[in-house]
DNA sequence: GGCGTTGTTTTTAACGTTAATATCAGGCAG
DNA sequence: CTGCCTGATATTAACGTTAAAAACAACGCC
């Protein structure tokens, strides 16, 4: 777009460096590179002048080599686990989707790490990749009372930040979580506006804290109306361990109306157990589930849910590693998000002609 | 591990060079590089010298000094499409988690690109982030007639392999696909082995190749048992689509008792038709997908569908990529991969009882 | 006029790696 | 003994960037 585009030609793919930008602005490179990143440390009129030179040539700065001299890649990593295939899909698409955008928005790049079997073989995984290349900080998923990996990234002095809140009061952590406690407690709320007492809640174990969590919002909702809270289940996160509890709480001698799970995977079970029945969801028993996977909107009838704010979740967690980089001597972010309960018919007992 | 632990101490995280393995090692940088990249220039003796004091140091390669030097990063980018709401979700998850597998297998790692709009947004992404660091490849998905991602990669000699074959002919693409037009038949076979006659086909529009491709099998096969390919629609892939024509089809003078579909979303979408008919899939219309997305195994009844082997599609893509960049001569990769038939309770007849 | 001060810019060196070249020792033919 | 080749190892330089230090200019102040 300039009279001296005869100097190189179709070059390849630009591989324009400092020092070609220097040369064209008239300056050094390392006037260039302070243009870019300090700028309060030059001359104005000489800033505009190497901008100009940058826009004009296109350049810009090859991470590589920053990496290799910073000590600092502009990459986060982010450890994906292997697809269950009985569960639907917690939105981990969704959520890496929108954990990258936040990321780009906010000039870093997302890589995936591999780990072969679970406990400790993820902690190896961050190390080898550690040692191999500089990475600037993890993303950690689902963390658990206790957790080892939180540990070993402490220790090593890694940025790290997590969805999932600590549940061993470690004020340290960067989390960000959504709040399953006044989720649940909604989604029994809405049921039992529905004219429903006996609702049961299908949960997970007793060990995961996440269950718990949300097991809390039913019992707080079942205490506030004096309903009992007799028909719970405790049971592994799958489609046939909530199509059983389902089954169990359906034979009991005061049977359930409605039944708040812990998760979609835990409510399609349940809707398998009333097809099995050759009972109508909605119109014969409320199912209420949690997540919001894609699964929910496509089931008939629709799946009555909690929508995690995943894009939410995405942002904040980087803006969290965002601030450690920086060395932002506050507390580290924690932020408990609210999920939205999305009513399908599922859980109404009116005509569901045409719902969606 | 060794009597000299005292040199460091608590090393942080492990920052071994080069430089340090080879004063250890008693030879110069170079010759443990060599040792490494080289094997056949050094003595056999000193290579087995060196490559103990590498074991015994712990030493992995700095991959951004490697990145700068060889102008090759080990890295492999691909860029995610943002989820739609009602589309269930095909596979991304999955593919996603294989293809890293394969990746780090080989040697690799993904990084995930970026692109805020549709279609010259991210060749805009891939060109940015060419620029910015060097990636080895690139990996393709949906690729379509006349690909201009393919033509920008291509203009700029960057190795790439896409999953999705190509559509106009080209052999000098590197692509691995499954075979869509044999899965459809498969399906159709599937329910006319069930007693089926009239076998409609929901597919895409037209301009889709891929459904082009998929509504081929259905054709292919109805020909071959001589029965009537009147009962067909071709509509964008969402679920209402996939539930009005449905009902088109069950309305006709001689309605369809077998409905094969382009897509599990399609298929979801016929048996919301056929809940709000009060009709019951299997026993009353047989229904089958496509993708085996986690939603298919979650409904009730299951949902037969045809599952694409990612897996092996991940490995071939990384392959192909991977005799690439070895600069193999022979023609690119061509693979077509056969998908499996999944049968769940919504193509068969009889009691579903327990049916997974 | 000497001399610190301040503000701006350049020079030097280094991050860790590897291609290319240089060095060196030993073997062997003339 | 000289010269040349071969095989093994060492040295140099470069990839593109930036922190740190050095250089330089302009300015006021005693």
């Amino acid at each position: 777009m300039g009279p001296q585009h005869t100097s190189r030609g179709p070059v390849p793919h630009g591989h324009v460096t400092l020092a070609q930008v220097a040369q064209r602005a008239g300056v050094s490179a390392q006037s260039v590179s302070n243009a870019l990143n300090n700028p309060d440390r030059l001359a104005a009129e000489t800033r505009k002048r190497i901008l100009a030179a940058v826009e004009e040539l296109g350049y810009e700065p090859n991470l590589s080599a920053r990496a290799l001299r910073n000590r600092s890649s502009s990459l986060i990593a982010f450890k994906m686990r292997p697809s269950r295939p009985d569960k639907a899909s917690l939105l981990m698409d969704d959520f890496l989707y929108v954990l990258n955008a936040a990321a780009v928005e906010a000039g870093y790049h997302l890589i995936l790490c591999h780990a072969e079997d679970g406990p400790a073989g993820e902690i190896k995984a961050y190390r080898d990749l550690l040692k191999k290349t500089s990475i600037d900080a993890f993303v950690l998923a689902e963390t658990h009372h206790n957790d080892d990996r939180v540990a070993a990234l402490r220790s090593w002095g890694v940025p790290f930040a997590s969805f999932g809140r600590s549940w061993d009061g470690d004020d340290s952590l960067a989390w960000v979580d959504v709040d399953g406690r006044a989720g649940t407690r909604a989604a029994t709320d809405h049921v039992a506006a529905q004219g429903h007492t006996r609702i049961g809640h299908i949960g997970w174990l007793a060990e995961s804290e996440l269950g718990q969590d949300r097991r809390e919002g039913w019992l707080d909702a079942c205490r506030e109306r004096e309903l009992e809270a007799d028909l719970q289940a405790a049971v592994v996160d799958s489609l046939e361990a909530g199509c059983q509890a389902a089954h169990r709480m359906l034979d009991a001698s005061r049977p359930a109306t409605a039944l708040v799970c812990a998760s979609d995977t835990l409510a399609l079970g349940v809707m398998r157990a009333l097809h099995e029945r050759g009972l109508r969801p909605g119109v014969d028993v409320a199912i209420t589930g949690y997540d919001d996977s894609p699964t929910a909107a496509l089931v008939s009838p629709g799946l009555t849910t909690l929508r995690q704010p995943i894009d939410e979740v995405g942002r904040q967690l980087i803006q969290a590693i965002d601030n450690l980089m920086a060395g932002d001597p506050r507390q580290p972010q924690h932020v408990l998000l609210e999920p939205e309960l999305v009513v399908r018919g599922s859980s109404l007992p009116g005509p569901r002609m045409r719902t969606s």
